[in-house]
DNA sequence: CTTAATCATAGCTAAAGCCTATCAATTAAT
DNA sequence: ATTAATTGATAGGCTTTAGCTATGATTAAG
């Protein structure tokens, strides 16, 4: 295999026509550089240089081989100065991704932090499900997760976050919707409108309500929780809405947000990387930031 | 300075996104591999591998930098490539050079066998007279002169092709037209016209002169041989040529060439290289084919 | 004839690449 | 649940090689 460094000697040569001077230029004694050479020319099987006392030259062959290896050593350049450009930790593309329940709630509150403190990072947000996010996490299509933390992701390297409360929503006019002090058994023989299957909301809000005694509505799902919310809202029952998704007064003259006493039901927040990630500088200031954003708006 | 070795490495882990067969593909062990890669990573400062157990993936910048380091590669590659090609020692580009009272006359006998012996080297023919050749010789710019031998290049080396012989050109009707036995005692007395200073020709030939009692005829120079004839041609005076130049009844109707008897005037023809040129088996092979193609026109 | 310049040679040292053997952690299977 | 197999990392040792200094040989120049 041809060496780097060979090509190097003699492009020197080339540019030298002195072997003393050619060495200094790459910083190695005389006999280095000769020896090195005589070695390159011996492995090629062919005669580079026509060696006399005060007239060194490239044969034919040293000519045409020297604007190889300038091509050669011009690629290996190349390489090294994108290593260095790469070398910045807090730069380069990153891809986010987050749950649909989550992602247009969360995002608002935390982007732009996130721009400010990782500028030169391009932050790529992918929507979908827990079970696609850690398929696509473990694939490398994705980088950082964001989602409420479940067991099954212990095989994965997770940051608490924060932890996003349950609501109660409800239609203004509902019972429930009067109550100062709301708590889980409160929902005992309610009737639950409900996500569609594979919204880990659901499995966590029915899980729930199910310990409390309450029942899921199987009489429809919703494929949001927009639509969710505009359910409650035109009165066809009651859910649970994680607390981010029930700020800014969204619908808030026909829905009630009801907040229960502890222990409030919760989703814990985390975000997750595989072990091992290589970025963990980057992902220590999401981390930072994420929860500095959070701080004023979820205890 | 990175290695390419390294690169390779690089490469097939990225190829192949498993140690052991990466190093199968590289035809070294799995733990040189990865001691070299982690070496690799140690060098940039930056981890171009996520290592898992069942799923070894590239970091983002390993991918930015497998693409760069499959341009060095390439590069790499096409230098060896390139010095295969250049293995051919009967292959690639000749400058030839030669004085003008030897060119128009020498080509046309030897041109034939050196392209069919030697069919892939590009013959580049340089006409000037011997002080300029010597002086492009020795910087390289020629590969090879054919020219009379003098004692001046002696610091190259030199190969005998064949002596030329001398004759003499007389108008038809001078007296030494008519001699049958010809000897340069014969001369005493003549004027000879000479080619211009600077041709080796005339030093040469007045050398053989001055030593028989001849003179010059310094109402004249030539600047060519074709002068040189025609001015014997048109009476002018009588003068020595070189017998290639004699050759195929050039003005045989007004001029006489007569040969001297031995020991004859010659000008003995060398083909002269730099010391330690690389290209020996292609001189031995035009030296070879020039004598052979001279072999049946001059003893 | 001597001096200076220049490339090659000799002998040595230190580093680097590579190997085998083994470990540790994980996954798959009985 | 325990065992077997897979896989990358580690340890220790061997061999090669790139590099050095010192010196030699040859040539050009004063």
């Amino acid at each position: 295999m041809i060496k780097l460094r060979d090509l190097e000697y003699l492009t020197a040569i080339e540019q030298h026509k002195h072997f003393g001077k050619a060495a200094q230029a790459c910083f190695v004694s005389q006999p280095t550089l000769s020896g090195q050479l005589m070695k390159l020319e011996q492995q090629l099987g062919l005669q580079l240089v026509e060696r006399h006392r005060r007239n060194v030259m490239l044969t034919p062959a040293g000519e045409e081989l020297v604007k190889e290896a300038r091509n050669v050593l011009q690629a290996a350049g190349q390489f090294e100065s994108r290593a260095k450009a790469l070398l910045d930790p807090f730069a380069g593309d990153l891809h986010l991704g987050l749950i649909p329940t989550l992602a247009p709630y969360l995002l608002p509150h935390i982007m732009a932090d996130l721009n400010t403190t990782l500028p030169n990072i391009n932050f790529f947000l992918h929507e979908n499900q827990t079970k696609v996010l850690l398929q696509q996490l473990d694939e490398g299509k994705l980088d950082v997760l964001i989602l409420p933390y479940l067991a099954e992701m212990e095989k994965f390297e997770s940051y608490q976050l924060f932890d996003e409360p349950l609501m109660l929503a409800t239609p203004k006019n509902h019972p429930l919707a009067n109550k100062k002090i709301l708590s889980l058994s409160d929902l005992q023989g309610e009737k639950i409108l409900t996500l569609a299957d594979g919204h880990c909301l659901k499995d966590q809000a029915m899980g729930y309500c199910f310990a409390a005694g309450a029942k899921e509505d199987n009489s429809f799902q919703a494929t949001s929780l927009e639509t969710l919310r505009h359910m409650v809202a035109s009165g066809m029952g009651i859910t649970l809405l994680p607390a981010l998704a029930t700020q800014g007064n969204v619908a808030s003259d026909t829905i009630h947000y009801g907040e229960f006493q502890a222990p409030a039901p919760v989703r814990g927040i985390s975000l997750v990387i595989r072990p091992n990630y290589s970025r963990m500088q980057c992902v220590r200031a999401i981390v930072a930031s994420v929860r500095k954003s959070l701080s004023g708006i979820i205890s």
